[in-house]
DNA sequence: TCACTGATCGTCT
DNA sequence: GACGATCAGTGAG
């Protein structure tokens, strides 16, 4: 698939960890696998702030979540569950210990290779929450720490090309601490956003 | 469409 | 030793 795809520049990230989730949405994950690029465009996002209970980094840089610690815009990926992963994007200032978590994608190329890797289910379930996006995207803890400007990697971040819908606002999905804090935000509407459906209306 | 439950294991207490 | 930023399967409404 031809598309444009124009990576993300370090110094366009906004510096604020709740500014970068709503601005990562409608941006695009790339993945290159197998000599053709997977992903497409980010529609659901959450804010893990330094002083934040839910966060990783709430107490303090350790082995597992030292990527949440340095500059912003590199992938932070870790085991949950003991089965799955999650994909975040580093925020904030270095050693601030902020991320992202992007909890689904639009699927817009590489729609077979996903499918490959997340065998059976329904198809517009491909992306659409934090575990399957791994799995779809083949994201594993040996992309933790990647650098996610760099058009040469093995995953990274792309503009955005279709509009953006107006975005919701939402507490986070699946926590126990801070569990009332407004900051998931998603892409109204959109059937790729995880959760029961009135979590995207 | 939603609510509930078992699976599964590394990390931290 | 307990828990977790989840998912798939099942059953009820």
């Amino acid at each position: 698939m031809p598309l444009p795809l124009t990576p993300l520049s370090r110094g366009s990230l906004p510096p604020d960890p709740i500014a970068l989730a709503r601005w990562l949405i409608g941006k695009r994950v790339v993945r290159p696998l197998d000599g053709a690029h997977v992903g497409g465009r980010i529609v659901e996002t959450e804010a893990y702030l330094d002083d934040d209970p839910a966060s990783h980094s709430f107490r303090g840089q350790n082995l597992r979540n030292r990527s949440m610690f340095g500059v912003r815009g590199n992938a932070y990926v870790y085991r949950i569950y003991g089965m799955w992963f999650c994909f975040n994007v580093s925020a904030g200032a270095p050693r601030e210990g902020a991320a992202v978590l992007i909890r689904a994608i639009e699927p817009e190329f590489g729609l077979d290779a996903m499918a490959a890797r997340r065998r059976g289910g329904d198809p517009r379930d491909l992306t659409r929450g934090p575990g399957r996006l791994c799995a779809a995207l083949a994201i594993d803890l040996q992309l933790d720490g990647i650098d996610l400007c760099r058009a040469n990697g093995a995953l990274w971040l792309a503009e955005g090309g279709a509009p953006i819908g107006p975005i919701g606002t939402s507490p986070r999905i699946g926590i126990t601490k801070a569990a009332d804090a407004p900051l998931r935000f998603y892409e109204r509407g959109n059937p790729r956003v995880s959760g029961p459906k009135s979590a995207r209306t």
